[in-house]
DNA sequence: CTAAACTGTTAAGATTATGTTAACACTTTA
DNA sequence: TAAAGTGTTAACATAATCTTAACAGTTTAG
């Protein structure tokens, strides 16, 4: 998940559009009609980004603006306004109150995207690829490992398989898959040397070593 | 001062206007009306921001953003593109190749200054030049570096090393990423001139130097 | 029940990666 | 112009990892 976008938009067609456009770009969404909704969320809620419709029947944008900046939390969250016309010096009045960016309606998708895609990478430097599958928790930026929170030492073939029954748990992989996997295919190598690497994983995950499952006359597999 | 401003514009002009404008905001500027000038500008100064022209004579402003993002001091540049047309894929590319924000001609002054504010904002709350990780302080702007408070006197290189490990605590690099975030992507050197750079990086940093863990067959990282 | 096939484990040797030094080229400084 | 500083490469020493072979233990099939 790339990241969670607020939206609040009170004309359902573009709001529908936007969110459409946006999940099919790889991030969650969540969606109000009204402002006082989208503060009501916020209480309990930190969305990466707010995609905000400056025209919002109630409580107007501007005012949305501020309530939301007023929260330390959300002094650095970015809010991207969509407006139904250009009106310039109430861009810049946002743009100074804290707004980061503002689109006019009607937009092109692609720029949306592309604007969101640009705020959020300048800040938040790198989604996190850390997961945990059982009692495991693998982090594949600084290659480490952890079961039950103690780090582990892994060589890089081991990382390399455990990545590989991480990822797909429960699935039987051959040993000839394994090799292709991490060898590629011009690799000469014999098959029992998975076995070797297989048992030294067993050995180094603890307890969680007895969920690499040998699967007799196939191959391994990882059982949370 | 709050800040210095590259304009890269080759309508005199409209570079004037926003240098003139820029100037009663408060920023102080240096003007090239072509993509080479500023480039060889960049070299020996670092502008706190970029507004460019995307039609200029010559080099591309594409190119030009594509050149400025090669170097590691320049990554985080924000780039305000000012533009005579309307086009939409092109903005979509541009904000994804790096550019923060793009403007179109003929374009309010005030919605200019209102966005160099609001990106200058961002920046400046996000990255202080002055940095503490583990037991290491790192100052941007003086290139300085201190170990439990001793300066510790580097060369521009292992500064840079130092820098992408500070900047990214854990997070492992192979030699082909600091090759690459260092000398760029035309840089025909060999990888093992990484390993003599972080082998003078570690002595020179003492005790912190055992925090620059090699991770065998895939490369180096910082755990502070 | 026994042989064959399969898997687990160990340790040794082979292979590959890393650490460090020294030499040379190049640049900057005095 | 010499001296000092920096960057790059090559060479060698050291260290880590990989692979294999051997053997023990286990399961399967007839």
């Amino acid at each position: 998940m790339k990241g969670n976008i607020l939206i609040v938009e009170d004309d359902k067609h573009i709001g529908d559009l936007i969110e459409f456009t946006l999940n099919n770009a790889g991030y969650s969404t969540v969606k109000f009609d009204n402002a006082n909704d989208a503060l009501i969320f916020l209480n309990t809620n930190k969305p990466d980004l707010i995609v905000l419709d400056l025209m919002l029947p109630g409580l107007q944008g501007e005012d949305f603006i501020r309530f939301a900046r007023k929260k330390t939390e959300f002094r650095n969250l970015p809010i991207l306004i969509v407006t139904a016309k250009s009106q310039e010096d109430l861009f810049a009045k946002l743009l100074n109150d804290g707004a980061d960016d503002f689109l006019v309606k009607p937009f092109s998708i692609k720029v949306l995207v592309a604007k969101i895609n640009a705020i959020l990478r300048r800040i938040s430097k790198a989604s996190s690829n850390r997961f945990v599958v059982g009692g495991i928790e693998m982090d594949l930026e600084s290659f480490e490992v952890y079961v039950k929170g103690a780090a582990v030492e892994l060589t890089k073939t081991e990382f390399e398989i455990l990545r590989i029954f991480l990822e797909n748990p429960n699935k039987v992989f051959t040993r000839e898959d394994i090799l292709f996997k991490i060898w590629g295919d011009e690799a000469n190598i014999g098959d029992r040397t998975v076995d070797v690497h297989v048992s030294n994983l067993r050995k180094k995950l603890m307890d969680e070593g007895k969920n690499i499952k040998s699967i007799p006359k196939v191959g391994y597999k990882f059982r949370p």
